[in-house]
DNA sequence: GACGATAGCCCTT
DNA sequence: AAGGGCTATCGTC
């Protein structure tokens, strides 16, 4: 029996946003998203659905992402942080103790455990994920979840 | 047990 | 007000 079957494959990206190459790896499902080191050279690749997403959330488009996600791998708990992530709509925010509430969960700092884990940024929207008191923390590095915050703010302003 | 991408309370200035 | 210290809380390793 053929599966409808998505391409598998890793995709290299530029983002002038962030001044650096993102990696896309696709396999059965949505893999991962790194953010590569900036000093090395890289070439950029472009074969998957999701990598013309990307592009197109870069250029400010309030996109919707459209790929499955493959993080079976994941623990339960986790997988339910990032598909609560995952509804977070476009330049909102809400903040770690709001998401720990909706899942269930009284610790906060469990989800931003978990969070940190996130294998898939941008696609599930961790940025989008603040302290109550303070923008809060980002595993790839502060100043890159500040810029995505700053470019959906931006595309949401000029509605 | 210890450690976090937290939050809240209670102090000081 | 604003900022620092302390601790309750909870899933991982």
């Amino acid at each position: 029996m053929m599966k409808k079957c998505a391409k598998n494959g890793i995709d290299i990206i530029y983002s002038e946003l962030l001044g650096l190459h993102i990696e896309i790896e696709y396999n059965t499902g949505l893999r991962s998203i790194k953010f590569l080191n900036p000093s090395k050279n890289h070439k950029e690749k472009k074969t998957l659905d999701t990598t013309f997403e990307l592009e197109r959330y870069f250029e400010g488009e309030m996109i919707k992402f459209s790929s499955d996600l493959n993080i079976s791998h994941l623990s339960q708990f986790e997988q339910k942080v990032l598909e609560e992530t995952k509804k977070i709509k476009y330049g909102s925010t809400i903040t770690y103790s709001q998401l720990a509430d909706k899942i269930g969960c009284g610790g906060a700092r469990a989800v931003g455990n978990a969070l940190g884990k996130n294998p898939i940024p941008i696609i599930i929207p961790c940025h989008r994920v603040v302290a109550k008191k303070g923008i809060g923390g980002y595993s790839a590095g502060i100043d890159i979840k500040t810029r995505l915050l700053e470019l959906e703010k931006r595309n949401v302003n000029n509605l």
